[in-house]
DNA sequence: CTGTTAGCGCGTTCAG
DNA sequence: CTGAACGCGCTAACAG
C-alpha cells in the first residue's frame, strides 16, 4: 500500500496531522506559510488521500453507481459518456453494474448499493423487471435514484426519459405523409415502458389519418436476427400491401432492409423503412432508411446534473425534476426520387 | 445513512460486535447456533457491510478500475462487457474511467488511482500518450495493472492484445488470393502499437506475395468521415488501378465504401474491401465486405482474470502472463458472382 | 466458543 | 493559528 499519509507527512514537516490535513483542504485557520509547506510536500511525495478512510469518516463517497441492461448498445454507452463526464467534472466516480436484462442480477446489484459504496444510482431498469421490492428498498437507505429511459413509475424520484409517445406518432405521421397506407410496426418487448408509448405513437397517428389500425401488421422481435428477418419476411409475403415499416428498435430495422432485399422489394420505392436508431448503425446501412434518435449523451448529463445537484445539495429528489428530452428524427440525404 | 451496523445487531442480540463480524463471515470458531441467530437478524434488518470501512481495515477494495479512451465503440464495449462479468462473478466492483484519448485525462485519472480506491486496473492506453511517466508512478504504487489492445511497453506487466500483425498479414494475403493486385492501406492514428502492427503484416505480406510496396496507397485516415472519404475519392481517382482496400478501422472501411458507391466502382467486383471491425456496423452494411473481428469480449474476460488472480494471490503481474489472442477473418455469405 | 482491545486514515470537535 | 483526542464501521490479535 501507499505509505504516504497524513502521519507521514506531519512527521516530516514537524507538524500534527490535524494541521496538516487542514492545510490540505484550504483551511482558512491555517498560516498561508504552513499551507505552502505542507502541499509542496504533498506534491512532491505524490500524496494521495486514502478515499475510503476520507468517505468512511464523512460518510460521503463521491461516488455514483450506473446501473444499465447492457453497454453494448450506442444509446447506454452514449449516455455512459454524458454521465462519465458530468461526475468527472464534479470530481465523483462511476462505478458501473450490468444487469443483462436479468431481474436477479438486478435485485442482487441493488442489494450492493445498499451498503454506502455509492451517494446515487442512475438506473435503466431491465426488461424482465416486474416487481419493484428491491427498488423500494434501496430507496429507503441512503442513496439517491434517477431513473433514464427505462424508468420505473412505483419510485417516486426524477426520470429523464425521451418524448416516445410523440416521436412514435412522428415516424408513423412521416410515413404517411410519404404515402404509406399500410404501415407495419415491429416493436420489442412490450413490457417495457418506451415500447408501450412508442406504439401507442402509432396508433394514435394512424388513427388521426383515418387509417384502420391491423393487428395483423404489428410484430413482435423477440428473436435473433435470423428469426426476425424470417418473421418479417413471412408478413411481408403474406401481406403484400405493406408500403412502410416502422421500427422500434434499430435491429428490428436491420432486419426488416435484409427482408426486403431477400424479396426483392425496392428501399423506399416499394417499402418505406423509419426505426429507432439505438445502434446507430442504420444511418449508414442505406439513406433511404430514416432514423429516429434519442438524445442518448444529453440524458446521460442531464440524468447525473440531477442526481449530482441533490446530493450536493442533501435535498431529496423530487418527482417534478423529471425532463423530457426530444428524439430527433433525422431523414437521411434525400434520395434520389 | 443506513444505520444498521454491526454495533446495532450486536446489540439486539446482546453480542460483542467481534462475534457478530465473525458469525457473518462463516468463521470456524462461531457456534452454529449464534450464526444462525445473527444471520436471520441481519437479513431482517437488511444488513449490507460498510464497504469503506471494511476496506479501510483490510486494505483491499474489492474494486478494479478500467480506464479506456471511450465506451461507445463496439471493441470497448464489448471489453467491458467481459470485464464486468469476471469482475461481478469474483464479487469486484467496476469503476470507469474515459480518457477520450487525451494524455491530461488520463495523467489525472491515474493520479485519483494512487489513492488505494482500487485494487488493480484494467487500461487501453490513450492514443495521445507518449510519456509514460505517470504509468511509472502509478506502478509504484499498490495497484496491479493489466494492459488490453493499446498497451505500453514500458511497464513490466502483463498485456492482452490481438495477433495485429498476422491478422494484418492475412486481411493482406486475402485480398491478393482473391486476385488484388494494387492494394490500399488505411491507416490510423500511427502512434497507435496496434496500427503499426497491422500495417507492418500488410507489408510484409506484399513482399511475400512479390508486390511492390507503394508509400502512396497508403492513406492515414485521422479527420472527420467527410474528410476520410475525399481522401479516398482522390486515391481512387488517382490511381483507377486500386483494385482492394484495406481498412485498419471500421470508420474507413465505411468512408470506403461510400468514396466507392460515389465513383460507381462495384463492391467487391472492381474494388473489394476488407476491414477491422471494432463498431459491428460494417458486417451489415454490405455482405461483399469481408471483416476482421478482434475478440473483444475475450479480451476483456481474459484481462480480468490475470489482473484478478494477481489480486487474490498477492503476487506481481508479470509480462511472462501476457496474452495474444487470435481475431478471427469473418469472410460474409457468398456474395452472388 | 466469545469478548476486549487496538487500530486502518481521515476529519472534526475542543483546548489552548 | 496549531495540537491532542475521538470515532466513522469494521477486522484481527490477544485473552479468557
Amino acid at each position: 500500500m501507499n505509505s504516504v499519509n497524513l502521519k507521514r507527512l506531519a512527521q516530516e514537516l514537524n507538524l500534527s496531522i490535524a494541521t496538516v490535513s487542514r492545510a490540505l483542504q484550504d483551511s482558512y485557520e491555517v498560516s498561508a506559510h504552513t499551507k505552502e509547506r505542507v502541499k509542496a510536500l504533498a506534491a512532491e511525495l505524490n500524496y494521495e488521500p486514502n478515499a475510503y478512510a476520507s468517505s468512511l469518516r464523512r460518510n460521503i463517497s463521491k461516488t455514483i453507481g450506473v446501473v444499465i441492461p447492457e453497454v453494448n448498445n450506442h444509446f447506454f454507452s452514449l449516455a455512459i459518456n454524458g454521465i462519465e463526464e458530468v461526475a468527472r467534472q464534479s470530481g465523483y466516480h462511476v462505478l458501473i453494474y450490468l444487469t443483462h436484462e436479468d431481474y436477479d442480477r438486478e435485485v442482487a446489484i441493488t442489494q450492493y448499493l445498499t451498503g454506502g459504496r455509492v451517494d446515487g444510482i442512475l438506473m435503466s431498469v431491465a426488461s424482465e423487471t416486474q416487481e419493484f421490492g428491491h427498488l423500494l428498498k434501496l430507496q429507503a437507505t441512503k442513496p439517491a435514484i434517477v431513473f433514464f429511459d427505462r424508468v420505473c413509475d412505483s419510485i417516486a424520484t426524477a426520470q429523464v426519459t425521451t418524448n416516445d409517445f410523440e416521436s412514435g406518432f412522428q415516424a408513423t405521421e412521416h410515413l404517411i405523409q410519404a404515402g404509406c397506407r399500410h404501415i407495419a410496426h415491429l416493436l420489442v418487448s412490450g413490457n417495457l415502458s418506451i415500447g408501450r408509448m412508442r406504439m401507442q405513437g402509432y396508433q394514435a397517428a394512424l388513427q388521426q389519418y383515418g387509417l384502420p389500425f391491423d393487428e395483423a401488421l404489428v410484430l413482435d422481435g423477440n428473436g435473433n436476427d435470423e428469426q426476425n428477418t424470417a418473421l418479417i419476411t413471412a408478413l411481408l409475403t403474406a401481406r403484400p400491401e405493406v408500403d412502410g415499416i416502422f421500427a422500434s428498435v434499430e435491429r428490428l430495422a436491420i432486419s426488416s432492409y435484409h427482408a426486403c432485399n431477400g424479396l426483392g422489394r425496392a428501399i423506399p420505392e416499394q417499402v418505406k423503412i423509419i426505426s429507432f436508431s439505438n445502434l446507430g448503425v442504420a444511418a449508414l446501412l442505406d439513406p433511404a432508411l430514416t432514423t429516429i434518435t434519442q438524445p442518448a449523451y444529453e440524458i446521460g448529463r442531464e440524468a447525473a446534473k440531477i442526481l449530482l445537484r441533490a446530493i450536493e445539495k442533501k435535498k431529496p429528489i423530487l418527482p417534478t425534476q423529471s425532463l423530457v428530452l426530444k428524439s430527433e428524427l433525422f431523414e437521411r440525404r434525400s434520395t434520389a426520387k
